[in-house]
DNA sequence: AACAGTCTCAACCGCCTCGAG
DNA sequence: TCTCGAGGCGGTTGAGACTGT
């Protein structure tokens, strides 16, 4: 049985709205207020049916609605949250004021697609395009720096040049602990470089969220598996790791954003990956942040996306801690992830055992 | 100027969610 | 618990604008 469709009705107009349509439509709304969509048509004397009036007004007639260019932040915004979010566009939409989902939806597809292609990386994955698809990229990390500047002599393509010290930590690496928590290898140096720049605070958050995103993921594999116990371990004292950053120059940066958004956000991929799962880095967002919205005459509007990106991870945070529970996840490793980025602070805030006993 | 190809984005379609009854 | 309908959402379409020849 199919759903009756919902503007069957006789004599409906279709196609684009004319003025005066438009002003029926914000005269009645202005003065019964939104809602009601059903009835507006006939009561605005409009032949329109109540979904086309609804979406009229929420896509382009609202007042609040902003149009027009986006911004470099906007863009950025934009494409932070797309690969942690995938097409969510009215999620995204709520993290850029008086933006529409549509409207975000019609420019990802018809700019940011493209401009994403042109710097050789995939939009859908968000990780480099493979080199046979993309042949003109090149492998020097500091022609990738701002889509602002898309162009082919610009692209970037993964190659043996590239560093590979930029992996995260993966699920098969061996991490012990020191004595303030930050995780140190085997020979007893530190895991995590000292890389981060202090007034970085995405960088900082995303940094964290990644750790724990690792640490949580190595543990629900072992919960799945039976296998979680006090041997598993959590990584704490993060903060200590944001300490120095003299060592994190001269890295591609989205590699390993992509990188990083694969073994956390899609953990089959991890897997299957083993070329250097040895390596011992992890994962640095303020490489990706720093370089990707680099623009000579947009230093300020990248620093203000940069504060905007903090204050949006944040609020993404208070707002759904407090209503999304446990159970509301997926129950895999890739929802678990995902849950991880998006109440990065509660699960920093959780010490091994109450996060064990979540897992349980 | 005329035409063809490409791009943009408003609007539509159909499925999903959720609350009311 | 079930059904129904309003509203929300993401994917897709197509008319008009734009660009190149």
């Amino acid at each position: 049985m199919s759903r009756k469709p919902c503007c069957v009705g006789e004599g409906l107009k279709k196609g684009a709205w004319t003025t005066e349509e438009d002003k029926k439509l914000i005269s009645y709304i202005h003065d019964h207020g939104e809602g009601g969509w059903r009835d507006i048509p006939q009561k605005a004397g409009l032949k329109r049916c109540g979904k086309s009036c609804r979406l009229r007004w929420t896509n382009y007639l609202k007042p609040e609605i902003k149009r027009g260019e986006f911004s470099s932040e906007e863009e950025q915004i934009i494409i932070m949250l797309h690969a942690s979010r995938g097409n969510k566009w009215s999620v995204i939409a709520r993290h850029l004021p008086r933006r529409t989902d549509n409207e975000i939806k019609n420019y990802w597809n018809t700019h940011l697609k493209k401009k994403l292609i042109d710097q050789g990386i995939d939009p859908l994955t968000h990780k480099p395009l493979a080199p046979n698809t993309n042949p003109t990229v090149t492998t020097s990390p500091e022609n990738f720096h701002s889509l602002d500047a898309p162009s082919s002599d610009k692209q970037y393509s993964r190659s043996s040049s590239m560093p590979s010290l930029s992996r995260p930590p993966s699920s098969s690496f061996n991490t012990l602990s020191s004595n303030d928590g930050t995780p140190v290898q085997e020979d007893g140096s530190l895991s995590c470089k000292k890389r981060f720049k202090k007034s970085n605070s995405t960088s900082r958050l995303l940094n964290k969220v990644a750790a724990k995103a690792t640490s949580m993921k190595e543990a629900l594999s072992a919960s799945m598996e039976g296998t979680l116990s006090a041997n598993t371990s959590f990584p704490c004292g993060f903060s200590e790791q944001i300490r120095n950053e003299e060592d994190s120059s001269n890295i591609n940066t989205l590699a390993e954003f992509d990188t990083f958004l694969q073994s956390s956000l899609y953990p089959e991929h991890e897997m299957n990956t083993t070329s250097d799962l040895s390596i011992d880095q992890d994962y640095d967002f303020s490489h990706f942040l720093e370089n990707f919205g680099r623009d000579d005459d947009h230093n300020e509007e990248h620093n203000m996306s940069v504060e905007y990106g903090h204050d949006l991870l944040m609020s993404d945070v208070s707002q759904e801690v407090s209503s999304t529970s446990v159970d509301d996840q997926d129950n895999t490793i890739e929802g678990w992830s995902n849950y991880l980025l998006d109440h990065a602070d509660f699960i920093h805030d959780m010490d091994s055992d109450s996060l064990g006993k979540h897992l349980i």
